[in-house]
DNA sequence: TATGAATGAGGTTTCATTCAT
DNA sequence: CATGAATGAAACCTCATTCAT
């Protein structure tokens, strides 16, 4: 699971043995530190100087390997969805009884998305944007999507072990969980401030957890 | 409830006798153009001049009333969170019945949150500022969230009556309602394209808003 | 004829008494120095921050006037334009004898050309660019181009007269003139080294313009 | 005659035995697309980059046979001088009568510099930069123009035979011609914009090349 | 109160050129 | 000979803000 942070390979050294080039290496380097600035500062407000002065290389790289800011952004979503897309594709939840699956997942998204804020913000930031970033991305769209088959793995065998109401979508169910775990760090700001309450501490994080757990169970059980 | 529209106002003259200016109206059309276009872009993506150029007034009058940008974009949140906050406060769910009053303030909030689009934008891009803005502003901190309130009040009369389970704290709920809400505007963009699936057509939505109050019913019933 | 050097305008100025702003002003003062830039390095070889540099005014104010770079060059082309046109309408060649006329229009021409190398080169340089900037100026295709008109005028009185062949179109023979006087200036710096002789030097001149006027006459006359 | 343009040697293979490379081939290959690009967008518009891109061979080569940018613009001029310059010297107009000889030369220099439009553009580009190239350039200061020879051997004949004026010039009568010729190429874009007259049509260019010819003889005729 | 003109700092992007392999 | 990666300087342009009237 070491591979889900974005500066995860910037660090290592390619295969190739003295400290020479390597084009893949500045990529990731550059999409790590832009990852961060994009998602820390939107996408008007992060500034191509400033990670440029982070990296390892110079501006003048970032417009080598990514042609503009634009092209940059779109290398940090695409980079970022193929991260999730990828482990969620990794998520073997076979073994377990329906109801103990659906737990498992929401769960997972659950902590995925409270670990991974920048994944989150990014996404935020494209919608600010109407995704228009997104829609231009070849490689986004042809991502398979493919906790919605899990989703409805799980649902079927839960239906027809009696435990799940019938008549539910897995789109429509993957949106509840969705928002339920992403609000969750999306809108910490503002309502931390608002009700006055730390949405980040461990207690309230774990106190939710289980109630968006507990929701969606609830949502599906008969 | 045509108040809600922030440029409601901008356009008529106010009841000052001369036929000179009327700051007030100046105020309000200023925030109604700078509502729509920091909505619409976030904070580092709009623009003062474009603000000014679509204003009935010159640029030279928003840094007379607001100071810089950034006062700007306080006033625009507060103006948003005030016109929310008056919305709730009128809500007067005492004659239903618990269910049907969470039914009837789910659904509120589900419509409200649909038809204001630039309100949930800009609390994205004030979440994208980490609340900085929102600290600043004395006058949200102050803004009293009449809407736990009226929650409590129909928990309790829920538990009182035996429908409802016990131990429910009104801030979760609230947060489940606003998450699941909330979720159908900001992600819309993305959620559309990735599960080609048109969010914001009337079909989808009517069908989301019943998830939405069934999720919350069925989390609190026993 | 004072009024045909760009910069005459720059020296003055406004009516405005005191050392205040003048818009007029500073556009005319960075016309100025954009025609001697953009005739001295072309489009692309003139440096915005050159030009800037050598103005009583700063970069932005160049975009604040003309938008960009391109603006910039389509302002200064227009104004060449408008120039030469506005001396051309004011000949009166009416009271000559046609050829005299002629002679007295040829002149003029090539006297004009020669001491306005700066809309010379302007025109070579739009010529390398295809003409995009004069297609794009409105006000550049609206100019009446009085000085067909004039030739049009001395040419039938001069067929009248039985003194010039009949047959000749008007805007053929005006591009043999602009050829003849053009090139004299345009392929100065070629020319004089290929031929080992200064074609700018009085000496030089006047010969070149007794060949000119005398070519076109004798491509008139019967 | 084909090989004036400069492509034509560009795809074929040269003779050298290896199946390796060919300096020459890619020399030739560099200058054809270099003299494209320079003729296309002026000195300073031209990219290295984008003549390395549409070469068979890469940058560092463009670098490694004409030194930097300039190297190469002047090797560009040089092959285009060259060209015109062996072409004229291949001109056989003794057989002719003189005014035969006039009305042939007149005919080739316009019919070759309206079809080598690429030569045209490239000597108004020089001339644009003042010919500090052509000053550069040894080679160029070293061809012969032969073409002043070939047009003093006519005009003697003519002026024996009687039917040439006495006291011209040659290089005089070379510019007129020239200046008749070019000019329909230089000029075309904006001549043919404001006179509204396409200049490039085969219509226009039968006429225009009669009235040059016709010009220089009328000219040159007692 | 209102406005068009002005500004400096800094933003994104491009360019000719060179390096390492 | 050949190439993809790298670079620093400088190009064009934009932004929030203030000034002069």
């Amino acid at each position: 699971m070491h591979d889900i942070k974005p500066s995860s390979h910037a660090a290592k050294r390619s295969t190739s043995g003295r400290g020479g080039y390597d084009p893949e290496l500045t990529r990731q380097n550059i999409l790590a530190i832009a990852t961060k600035e994009f998602a820390e500062k939107g996408y008007s407000g992060a500034r191509v100087d400033e990670i440029a002065a982070q990296t390892n290389t110079s501006k003048r790289m970032i417009y080598y390997y990514f042609e503009d800011k634009e092209g940059l952004f779109v290398a940090v979503l695409e980079d970022a969805y193929r991260r999730i897309r990828q482990i969620e594709a990794t998520l073997d939840l076979g073994g377990l009884e329906p109801e103990a699956a659906i737990r498992a997942l929401v769960g997972f998204t659950f902590d995925y998305q409270n670990s991974n804020e920048d994944f989150i913000r990014l996404v935020m930031v494209e919608n600010i944007h109407q995704g228009v970033h997104l829609a231009r991305s070849r490689a986004i769209q042809e991502l398979n999507v493919s906790v919605i088959n899990t989703l409805r793995g799980i649902y079927e065998r839960g239906v027809k072990d009696g435990i799940f109401r019938k008549g539910i979508d897995e789109i429509d169910l993957h949106m509840t969980i969705s928002a339920l775990c992403f609000f969750n760090v999306s809108n910490r700001a503002t309502f931390s401030q608002i009700f006055k309450r730390d949405m980040a501490s461990a207690d309230m994080l774990a106190k939710r957890r289980e109630t968006v757990i507990d929701t969606v169970i609830r949502y599906l059980k008969k």
